[in-house]
DNA sequence: ATTTCTGCAAATGCTTTGCATTGCA
DNA sequence: TGCAATGCAAAGCATTTGCAGAAAT
């Protein structure tokens, strides 16, 4: 995996201790956060930082690439640091927002949705989302 | 199709003038509509009608599963009076909406793709969204 | 030296809420 | 008549903005 100060730099973003933590936050997690999670987890580390400048940062990370935003319909957006597609599960119980790992649908996962839609809508398509909504594993056991 | 009124009383809700108004809104539209351009749709004919009360009726209707709550990353929702689950295009340009029509994916009209998908995630799912984002043929046209 | 970013506080704007009035059943 | 819905205005909140100081190139 590559040095995030390089990933930043290649983007031609100014590489700054701020934009470096919340990519590292990012990508050490599977959790999805939004930008409420991601200021919280850095709070500890970086007192100085505000909630204004996640918001900045996921809004930089996000336009050059290197992030992805979903939205999972809570109202407020998630991010995620693997920008190939993919499809998440919500958990409408917790909240949760998992990856759906090793999906089956080929062709969500190489360009050959995106190209048949094309033909069919006569859109130019530049992405997707599939978004799977219900109740988590913990949930159903714990009767919640 | 079912008189609207018919619809309303079958959910056990109060048949108002207003919930009329903006669910014959959504039935007549394509188009996907928010909040404020139901409310605005609904001014001319009903004066009185408050913003408020749109927000209330819509969170209403789509509990009673007559509508269904789309979110394609705008902040804001949509809603749709087709509650079969069908694909969305949302074109960046233009913030249009629509339907996509003839869907190939058979897995995604029928159950099995959830069925599928319970299997592999162990969740107990209930709903599903693809949403297509992209550019639309007249915002390709008008090389906005 | 310049340009860009940060952090604070204020502003914005969508959505929700409380409550008196109205209207459906 | 009783309970629920409406409409207004106020409140709430997440997000954005403006700007002076700080930091990166």
């Amino acid at each position: 995996m590559q040095a995030i100060e390089e990933m930043l730099r290649e983007k031609r973003i100014k590489v700054t201790p701020q934009r470096m933590a919340v990519y590292a936050v990012l990508r050490e997690t599977r959790r999805h956060p939004n930008v409420e999670m991601i200021y919280q987890k850095l709070k500890p580390s970086y007192p100085a930082m505000s909630l204004a400048t996640v918001y900045k940062t996921v809004d930089i990370l996000n336009k050059v690439g290197l992030i992805q935003e979903l939205n999972v319909g809570e109202g407020g957006l998630r991010y995620d640091a693997t920008i190939e597609p993919h499809p998440h599960v919500y958990c409408e119980k917790c909240g949760q927002v998992n990856d759906v790992e090793n999906f089956s649908m080929e062709e969500f996962q190489n360009d050959s949705l995106i190209e048949q839609m094309e033909h069919q809508t006569g859109y130019e398509l530049s992405s997707v989302q599939l978004y799977f909504y219900g109740k988590c594993p913990d949930c159903i056991k714990s009767a919640i």
